[in-house]
DNA sequence: AAAATAGTGTCTATAAGACATTATGTC
DNA sequence: GACATAATGTCTTATAGACACTATTTT
């Protein structure tokens, strides 16, 4: 930022919106948590959970504010931001910037049903988004289309599963999100020579057949990756 | 955006930076366009252009702005939004938002030379930055690694170079953003496979050896490739 | 033993990387 | 003809992708 030349205007200021993608996998579905809007503009049209931008709060601290308020989640999850969307017209009180949060949560994080400042938050899965407030839309195909390049080349899947887990779930977390099929062998081949998980000493049971070992990711904190899918 | 429930509070408003990282390759260095700032805070210290956001601007249509006025570019360059950072402390003025953009150019296209407005605008080598004002050391760092990794799998290097050119020329600037060396069969063999330029009939001539073929992009606006560097 | 999912290895094709010589201009 | 850079191809290695059967548990 540079400053202005003195001059007698007044710096225009503006609000800042805050708006967040929680996204988590959901009976085999990808889902986003998205709300019901009480007030005008589009009221009872479904949007994104977010708020404006308060004194002295950054907007990391703005999106983890509306996370705790809007979907009553505590635990720390993976956040990235997403991009600043100012399109003209979003917004029909007037055009300010909002800037988009990335979040992922797996679903046993998510605490559900409908409170006071809730407002009804609900997972709908991506492929089958109902007609959403302002830019929405658009927000929620910018944060897909994101994870979906991060999955080839970070870590990031850490945050969508539980601690433990099968192979078998971990490809279909990466299945649900490419929205392909990958092959079970090559996928066990290069997930496990990339070094990011370990083998536990558990094992799932419970279905009626042969258990599957449990793994867990190595280090749940981000991380790149020179090669990946 | 969610609106806020109607309470009668007066809504957070906050000024909106932007800043704009301009690349450019000259003299075999990647160097970005710095302005020496003229008031408090940081007064003769270098900094990134900039502005504050004005009233019914977008902030795209913000950084196109500062780039006609701080540094003279009017023709159409890449440029794309690079990240909104609002660390704690970046003004001493106080903390708001500023949304970055990051720019190319060749340097045929930038005037140099100062003006009432253009506050001392002059080129440096990324490698050899001065103490900078605000995060704008981050910013620029930032960007460094942005346009390093889209080097890899996108074509925007067409903005960096004139419209033709010779492979050599091509792979130089290749070598300088990315800092290290590449081998000449190799580069070349990759890139002609990519049907991203094309052969024109013209020879670079003016050298005291082999004239070489001049090549120039198929299309040079953004576009994004499967497989690259 | 039947059902259900876990777990495993090879071969082929493609891409990446190392590497040196000949060609064609200028002076 | 000396100089300077242009232009070119092969071989090796690594990675990606196709592909099918055996193992282990539950009921």
């Amino acid at each position: 930022m540079t400053r202005r030349a003195p001059t007698h205007r007044k710096p225009h200021t503006t609000q800042v919106g805050i708006d967040v993608v929680l996204f988590s996998i959901i009976d085999d579905a990808l889902c986003v948590l998205l709300i019901n809007r009480q007030w005008e503009p589009y009221a009872h049209v479904a949007s994104l959970p977010g708020a404006f931008l308060r004194a002295d709060e950054t907007t990391q601290a703005a999106a983890q504010h509306v996370l705790r308020t809007k979907a009553g989640i505590t635990r720390p999850v993976y956040m990235e931001q997403l991009y600043t969307f100012d399109t003209r017209g979003r917004d029909p009180r007037g055009d300010f910037p909002t800037v988009a949060y990335m979040t992922l949560v797996p679903h046993t994080a998510v605490p559900l049903g409908n409170s006071a400042t809730t407002q009804e938050p609900h997972w709908v899965p991506v492929v089958r988004l109902p007609r959403l407030a302002f830019d929405h839309e658009l927000i929620v195909r910018t944060a897909v289309a994101r994870l979906r390049a991060k999955l080839e080349y970070t870590n990031i899947v850490y945050s969508l599963i539980p601690a433990t887990f099968t192979l078998t779930r971990l490809q279909r977390v990466y299945e649900i999100i490419l929205g392909h099929a990958l092959d079970k062998r090559n996928f066990r081949k290069k997930y496990l020579s990339l070094g990011l998980i370990r083998a536990t000493r558990g094992m799932e049971r419970g279905g009626k057949q042969r258990p599957a070992r449990l793994y867990r990711f190595v280090s749940r904190t981000p991380a790149q990756l020179k090669k990946f899918f």
